[in-house]
DNA sequence: CCCTGATTCGC
DNA sequence: GCGAATCAGG
């Protein structure tokens, strides 16, 4: 499988959507999580919560675990350490004058008196709380004055590029299916969805024991149609 | 154990 | 550029 223009529009939004890598691949298909990640990572899009993401260790050694290489080529042959930390000078000085745009932290909590009223959605995306609204979309909708469907079957469909703060972004269908679209109702005010999927995505969240139907996801989930 | 993403490096 | 292998945290 190559990387076409369309696959990789479908792992940026998946991914950015809050997708995981494995369910991103699976919808792919043809492709393995890693396949996703590295692909994510040279794309540029890297980051999101991460569970591994501690202090600068990274691969600094690698014991002698794994003495049998499986395959022909063993995977690395030697990483000399680098003990030398170069200890940067501090900097205390409040460097007021920053003409560059740094795409770290652009997100400081503005609400911090209410707590945090929020959870995981389908898909992996955060899921606020009524009184709390502040809309999580670092990134710019997409905006596209020109349309450009090179399917007419998907002409009157919500495409993957379709996608803004004004409509419903509930997947409808599986990406790579033909007629794989959005829903594109308008959203229910102060959330991603229409007020019917909101319906679907916002559930209630029973107590451990009393949860039984899975609920639907989009993106990897079962198919809902 | 399962999952996750990050990273490396042979190809 | 790609992705399996590997690492590392939850």
């Amino acid at each position: 499988m190559s990387w076409t223009d369309e696959r990789i529009a479908t792992l940026k939004k998946m991914w950015e959507g809050g997708s995981t890598a494995s369910q991103i691949a699976e919808e792919l298909g043809g492709v393995s999580r890693n396949a996703v990640i590295g692909k994510a990572h040279r794309l540029g899009l890297k980051s999101r919560p991460s569970p591994v993401k501690s202090g600068e260790k990274k691969k600094a050694a690698k014991p002698a675990p794994k003495p049998a290489p499986k395959k022909a080529a063993p995977r690395a042959a030697a990483k000399p350490a680098k003990p030398a930390t170069p200890a940067p000078a501090p900097k205390p000085a409040a460097t007021a004058a920053r003409s560059d745009a740094t795409p770290s932290q652009p997100l400081p909590n503005k609400t911090p008196d209410l707590p945090k009223i929020v959870s995981v959605g389908p898909g992996g995306f955060l899921r606020q709380g009524p009184g709390d609204q502040q809309p999580p979309i670092p990134p710019a909708p997409p905006r596209r004055l020109v349309p450009a469907k090179p399917d007419p079957s998907i002409a009157d469909k919500t495409s993957l590029l379709d996608l803004s703060d004004k409509v419903c972004r509930w997947p409808m269908g599986h990406p790579g299916e033909p007629d794989f679209h959005f829903c594109g109702e308008a959203v229910n005010p102060g959330f991603p969805y229409c007020v019917e999927h909101c319906g679907r995505a916002y559930q209630a969240q029973l107590p451990r024991g009393a949860r039984r139907p899975p609920p639907p996801l989009p993106f990897g989930g079962p198919r809902v149609r």
